[in-house]
DNA sequence: GACACTACTACGTCCCGCGTAGTAGTGTCC
DNA sequence: GGACACTACTACGCGGGACGTAGTAGTGTC
C-alpha cells in the first residue's frame, strides 16, 4: 500500500465517479446535489448519494477539490489547481486510449 | 445487487483493467502475459497478475471474451462479438466525456 | 548453474462503488 | 393545511474488484 499521493500522476484507480465530479466542477463551483444533476445530464449516469459524497470526500482528502463556505444547507466545492492538472492529464490519456481502441476495433 | 448482465449497457463499474484487456484483444487474440505487455506499452500501466487474471476471469464470465484452446502453458483469449459491441459503446461514451471535460477545462 | 524471462496460480487485504434508509428544509397545489 | 414532490445531504453496510505478494514451473542463454 504505497502512499496515495504518489499515484496522482500514475492515476491508478481513478474512478468514474471521481472523474465525473472533476469534470462537473471544471465548469464552475457546485454543491453535491447540483453535481448529481450535471453528471446525469452529461453522462446519463445518476450517482447515488453514497457514491457521490464518498467520492467527494476522497477527492477533498487528496486536495483535488476544496470546500467553499457553506450556504445554508449547501456545501459547495471547487476544483483546485492540482485537480485541474490531474484532470487534464487524465483526459489526455483517456482520449489516447479511446483512439487506440477505436482504431483497433475498426482495423479488423 | 441486480443482475450483472443488466449492466452491460449501463456499464456501471466498467473498470480500467477490463477496458485495457478488451482493447488489447481487439487487436487480436492474446494470452495473459502478452496482454500485460501490450497494455503497458499502450497505456503505461503495468497490471500485476492479480489484477490481470482477476479481470480476465470476470470478462470471461460475462462472455465479453472467450478462451481459445491452450497452447502449452499459454491460455489465449479472444474478444467476443458482445465484447466488441460493449467496447465500442464504451469507447464512444469515453470520447464524449473526455471532449466535454476538455472543453470545460479550456473554457475558463 | 545462475539468472532472467515467460506464464501463470493462489491468496489475502482494503478500498470503493452502490444501495438503502433516514433527516430536514422548501415549495406548491388542491 | 397537509400531502407530496423536490432539494440537499448524513449514516451505514455490503460485496466486489483492484492490487500486491508469494510461489511454481518451464525456457533460454551466458
Amino acid at each position: 500500500m504505497t502512499n496515495h499521493d504518489e499515484r496522482i500522476e500514475g492515476l491508478g484507480r481513478f474512478s468514474e465517479p471521481a472523474l465525473y465530479i472533476l469534470i462537473s466542477l471544471a465548469e464552475g463551483p457546485k454543491h453535491g446535489y447540483a453535481m448529481t444533476q450535471d453528471i446525469a445530464a452529461v453522462s446519463g449516469q445518476a450517482l447515488g448519494p453514497g457514491t457521490l459524497y464518498g467520492a467527494i470526500a476522497r477527492l477533498e482528502a487528496r486536495k483535488w477539490i476544496e470546500a467553499l463556505p457553506a450556504e445554508e444547507r449547501r456545501r459547495p466545492y471547487k476544483i483546485t489547481a492540482v485537480g485541474k492538472r490531474v484532470l487534464h492529464a487524465r483526459l489526455e490519456s483517456l482520449r489516447t486510449v479511446a483512439r487506440v481502441g477505436q482504431v483497433r476495433l475498426a482495423g479488423r
